[in-house]
DNA sequence: TCAATATGGTTTCGAATCGCTACTATCTAA
DNA sequence: TTAGATAGTAGCGATTCGAAACCATATTGA
């Protein structure tokens, strides 16, 4: 099959499994914002890294974050360390959302493939997204995996904390290592697990 | 990987990839509706076809055309069995656009997947729109390879054409059998080649 | 220390999109 | 021949999005 045929086919699965219209109340670019705070860690939740992530302007983002955070989806919290900043938490409101995500279509599709398909088909997806970031120039987000900054990983020494960030300069938590980070730095080479680079 | 992770990444790359705002002075819409009109047979090269296709209403999809046909990009016919029916075809100058169609750095990335990854990959995405179309109810396009109106193959009769449609009962010429139909009704199993069964 | 610059975030504005409804023209079936 | 279905178009209002301007805070360097 021609790759072009396939590039189309998966933009066009993309627009139709993303559901028209709203649902729920949200519309599809909020449903999105509301996945992307869900999955990203705490260094990542803020308007920058969502535009980022979204491949949009800030202005943009910061206003699909007026309407989540109007409506009671998010909470913002300024940062401690730097006055301009702010972090956005998903609120309880919105994790019992999430479960009525109009993207349920096509995860129940992804799931009656079988196992082993399944596993080829997202590393073969997490490569094209490299191949993707690598070209158009934007950001790929990743988890701590197979990121450069990620320190730890068994060295449970006196007082350090088992995993850290190198970049951040912060310890981290078990459930951390899988969230989405704007830091991501791609360095380590096939992981154990299918890969972890998103963008 | 989660089946939600996956479905995430899929919404993601297609956003990614299908490029924000104008490229070439056509926006993302437009670039679709060109795309399918060039991929459709000519029973499927309506505004009703491409609004179905596109999972959007016939006023949505009649606007889109009106842009690219004012743009020189589409030129109307109307039908001469259906005084209702116009039927819509790629200028010369529409072809030539599509060689800098803003997909392309995904084409690429997914030319850069190993042959044998590629050819997995492609019938799970298939396997995933069918699946999508099947529990939002909407129509699945496909092509004649697996279609149950489609009739011939070998039977070249005296005075009959090899390849022909059971459903508008015309003669088919041999290219026209890979292109995208409205009409296409799922019936023969596993195709020889890759399927064909496009939503 | 203070000015220049960079960065995070928000607001505003105009263009475009999209769904909805209404409407015309044509076809089909009773 | 009339009623209803279908193909396509037009207009309205809400939403989205990108671009640019703007404010507040950090950082850098003279």
């Amino acid at each position: 099959m021609d790759s072009r045929v396939i590039a189309e086919l998966m933009l066009h699965l993309g627009r139709i499994a993303s559901g028209d219209g709203l649902v729920g109340g949200l519309t599809p670019v909020q449903w999105s914002g509301l996945r992307y705070f869900a999955r990203a860690n705490r260094f990542s939740r803020t308007p920058s890294a969502f535009a980022a992530f979204h491949g949009t302007t800030r202005g943009t983002a910061s206003q699909t974050i007026k309407g989540l955070v109007a409506d009671g989806y998010l909470k913002q919290t300024r940062s401690k360390t730097d006055g301009r900043s702010v972090r956005l938490d998903l609120t309880r409101k919105a994790r019992a959302l999430l479960n009525d995500d109009p993207i349920e279509a096509l995860v129940r599709a992804v799931d009656a493939l079988p196992p082993g398909v399944r596993g080829s088909f997202s590393v073969a997806l997490q490569r094209l997204l490299g191949g993707v970031a690598l070209q158009t120039g934007k950001p790929l987000f990743g988890t701590c995996e197979t990121c450069l900054h990620f320190e730890g990983d068994g060295c449970c020494q006196e007082g350090m904390n088992a995993y850290a960030c190198g970049f951040v300069k912060e310890a981290l938590t078990a459930d951390e290592l899988e969230q989405l980070c704007i830091n991501f730095e791609s360095g380590r080479s096939a992981p154990p697990r299918a890969g972890a680079a998103w963008r």
